[in-house]
DNA sequence: GTCTATATTACGATAGAC
DNA sequence: GTCTATCGTAATATAGAC
């Protein structure tokens, strides 16, 4: 999965705020999201970048044009990522209801891996052009993902009855809400099993089976 | 359930942006919560306030002490709300599933009857005290939560086997998401119906009943 | 590449007239 | 209660030395 690009120059090398060698534009990109999701990108301002990085903030912006280029290249690493799931053979090829269920799973990988940048993603209000190509980006992706339980149902194998749209928003909100505490370093939980999690809630309920229905 | 206060001064007189008579401190509450959720906290001046009031900024400071005054009151509303259904009849006596799906479908009601100040809750970043108590308070609702889904496991109503703090996390997850597309004006999908739909997704979830288990 | 110093604008907040 | 005018601070961004 890693960062998509080739080389990883400073990735390990800047790990645990260690400063020693020059920064270059991808190595601060990593070091603003992060702040971004602690303080919300409108909280954070290039003084907080720069002494976040360790540099002052004439150095910064020698790399960065600004805040709003970080922004951008953050929310497409997001976009990007997400995108390229639903491109993926078993998103296209198959029942719905599979294709679904790797859309899922996969997705779930995908916030894990690249969660400062889908954090990022999610939290965008729409108040910069950047910030409105990407809102209009992500109601692509939700689109697809409710055709995605639309032909599930069709093909029978989702309850009739059910509400597309609506199922496919709580289940996506379901999943996006993991940005909100899902830190990686927790160690035992995984992408995989928190996909696990999602997916066996939402296809087999919480119900105990040998319960009554209860109304 | 309405505004909690008991006079309502201005908030039908001011629906649809009309400008006639006076603001007190509550109906430009409503206007700034309103621009907050569009706009995002940090990223609403107050000369944005004053201009979404149409009034100037001094106007606005007339009533209000300020940017933070306004987020307190608003976070507040919605963390009284939501303690509020904890504090119920039907949440805190008979079984747990009873109470979980009580909970549950009230914290609904309270999102959408406080939309807009739920939904500034759920965007707080923790960057000053004010935000702090209300993520420290938000905490503590979702313990309340987790309890009640470990009591339900505990009581045979839930399979057991899953983990309790996770389902409530996705639960709520689900749930809290719902700010980020429900609009009151949308008509049909009331709030009952929402919690019909979210309820029936994580209690039955979303198999058809006759299909075949897919591995 | 990184620094100090600074230009420029935006923002939160107040003073005082009406 | 609302206005115009303004103060002080903090933010984005650049210039120029090293």
């Amino acid at each position: 999965m890693a960062t998509a690009g080739g080389r990883r120059p400073s990735a390990t090398r800047r790990a645990g705020n260690r400063r020693s060698q020059p920064y270059d534009a991808d190595s601060l990109l990593e070091v603003a999201v992060k702040v971004f999701t602690e303080r919300g990108y409108d909280g954070t301002s290039m003084e907080d970048l720069a002494r976040a990085a360790r540099i002052t903030k004439s150095s910064f912006y020698y790399h960065v044009s600004g805040k709003e280029e970080l922004l951008r290249r953050s929310l497409d690493r997001a976009l990007d990522g997400l995108f390229a799931v639903l491109a993926e053979e078993r998103a296209v090829q198959g029942r719905a209801i599979d294709r679904l269920e790797h859309v899922v799973r996969r997705s779930i990988e995908v916030l894990v891996d690249q969660l400062p940048h889908v954090t990022l993603l999610l939290r965008v209000r729409g108040n910069t052009r950047v910030e409105r190509r990407a809102l209009e980006r992500r109601r692509e992706f939700g689109r697809a993902i409710t055709k995605l339980v639309s032909e599930a149902v069709s093909e029978g194998d989702l309850r009739a009855g059910i509400d597309e749209g609506l199922t496919a928003r709580l289940l996506f909100g379901m999943i996006n809400s993991v940005v909100d505490w899902y830190r990686p370093n927790g160690g035992s939980l995984t992408a995989g099993s928190l996909a696990d999690a999602v997916v066996s809630l939402t296809v087999e309920g919480w119900r105990q089976p040998g319960a009554q229905p209860r109304r």
